[in-house]
DNA sequence: CTGAAAGCGCTTACAG
DNA sequence: CTGAAAGCGCTTACAG
């Protein structure tokens, strides 16, 4: 650490001007004489002079900072999908000159005063939550005290949030597989306390309904979002006389596990069952087959829930707003006609 | 926002102490005694007492935060490699109860007082640099002013840094086609700016020697760090009569557009071409044939690094101190003996 | 266009 | 164990 950092007082000595001056050069106000900016920008510059951001947020009472948790999971706490999101929001926050705080979190777990300490803290201007749980304490905390936030991909309506068409995207899915002619879908369900997965979940039915095919409890199974647990689960699919002739699955992970699990029980996809995820995560255009799946737009997730947050921030829009971001079919080689 | 938090003197107020006091309780000082630090956690709950963590980094030139520099590449700012490594950096940023700040970069157009400039804004207490490029500027004003920075995967002996065995991963991988049989070995080198690259062609060298392969300028290609540009590159090898056996490639993107360059030309791995990548991302495992490679303990080097770093926040090291984490040789399908 | 005064909400460094 | 004083480095809100 430099022992003595300039500050603006010793550039406010030097030029003959008072520190207000000083001040108003480097918050670009633009209401200082030219003669007296370039002075005072000389000697900042020969001084070594940068302005103490802390002190400046301090008196403004802005941090120039947003704040975006983000949930910590299978010991890596980004996986691909949510690096994507991340992405996403950097650039709007670039663009909106502000910084980017990161909260890795285990939303099961942390205090419910977490969310509310860190507003109060000035340490951030606004937050960005993504994937939070259903029923999460905290969050009304932040609503009575008109904190602005967005919730990424967790839909609620009592807060602002920025969420995928979940239940088009299912939609979609067993429209493809009902035009393909099947008839005998099974689905593989998410975490059921995130509202992803329930909305998926009931699309699913819904559609089933929609073109009058039969609903089959045994025909639901449950992998948690994770590649290993739909692995386990799915084995129940196929002790069964009556096999699905095809899979929707909740997430492109619990697509590969399911399709590991076809492979092992000597059956073959899409010849015998076809598979559809949801998300597009890097893999599945690499695995054989490739996997046909529901493609959410993760970036421009991330940079529509930045906007939002920074429309909020300065009071362009009022609570709450909802948006839903389209999803598209991506079609590969893991679906086929039934036998 | 809420319009009139309180403060440390409502506190006090109420309580009947100082303000001090109340700073006491609240920077888990121990020296108050248990009686008032009760009375004044209690009031503190009872009126929604939250410190104004600005302030208190105001005044006692802590902000209890770091920052991480990540590269922006591939529009994306994070691949998977990056996202492993600050994934690392994020436990043991918590485990030290500090905070992330995150600042995405593209470090060929910044301007070289971007790290000054923060380290003296007095909103990071260290900086941890991902990947940055030789002959960065700005580094050498960072050392001037003595501010605690780390430099990960990125071999510059001038500064602390933490970085892979690139010279042993190379020598693995090189080691290993020898002992298959393979004597004709191509390489595909990195970007030339980053130590990463140039330290995995020198061991190539190196390693060619001590085992007197024979070293051809044209069986060196450049594909910089991207699977596109391999892939582009990579047609030269093929145009030449003199085919090598086996090709090593600087990373796992690398290597996967090599191999689709290898199908379009008609050949297939590793039946006649051998292909060895580095780092072991995600996707490795899942394409077919699945990717030998030389893991790099991503996680791990974020841990390191992070560790490092506070260790030089706490002046518990000195400077420069250079670390380099082990690699691990991945066997898969891509490399068999040469026909 | 410029400045004097007051303040942001904490902690440091004494002192007792 | 507790407190009075001063200060961290800025900006706000006047005033001229």
């Amino acid at each position: 650490m430099a022992s003595n950092k300039p500050t603006l007082q010793d550039i406010a000595d030097k030029a003959k001007v008072s520190r207000m001056t000083v001040s108003r050069v480097f918050s670009e106000k633009n209401n200082v004489s030219k003669e007296t900016t370039e002075k005072i920008k000389k000697i900042a510059k020969k001084i070594g002079y940068h302005p103490n951001l802390i002190a400046r947020s301090l008196s403004n009472r802005k941090s120039k900072t947003i704040g975006v948790f983000v949930p910590k999971t299978r010991h890596l706490f980004l996986d691909i999908y949510i690096t994507q999101i991340l992405s996403g929001i950097s650039d709007v926050t670039q663009e909106f000159d502000y910084r980017l705080m990161l909260f890795p979190i285990d939303y099961k777990k942390e205090k419910s005063d977490l969310y509310l300490s860190i507003a109060m803290s000035h340490l951030v201007d606004g937050i960005i939550l993504i994937k939070t749980k259903v029923n999460d304490k905290g969050l009304e905390e932040l609503k009575k005290i008109k904190f602005p936030f967005v919730l990424v991909n967790h839909r609620d309506n009592t807060y602002n949030f920025v969420d995928t068409s979940n239940e088009k995207g299912a939609k979609l899915a067993i429209e493809y597989l009902y035009k393909l002619g099947h008839r005998k879908i099974a689905f593989v369900a998410g975490s059921m306390d995130e509202t992803n997965a329930i909305d998926r979940l009931n699309s699913y039915k819904k559609t089933l309904k929609y073109f009058g095919l039969p609903y089959r409890k045994e025909w639901i199974i449950y992998g948690e979002f994770s590649k290993e647990k739909a692995y386990e689960a799915s084995i129940e699919l196929f002790n069964s006389k009556n096999l699905p002739t095809a899979i929707f699955c909740s997430d492109d992970y619990m697509a590969i596990g399911v399709m590991e699990r076809i492979k092992n029980v000597g059956l073959s996809v899409p010849k015998d069952i076809s598979i559809i995820g949801f998300d597009d995560i890097e893999i599945s255009s690499y695995i054989k087959p490739s996997l046909t799946t529901v493609r959410q737009p993760m970036s421009m997730i991330g940079e529509k829930s930045a906007e939002l947050l920074f429309d909020l921030i300065n009071k362009k829009r009022t609570p709450p707003i909802h948006e839903f971001l389209d999803v598209e079919l991506k079609i590969r080689r893991s679906t086929s006609k039934p036998k």
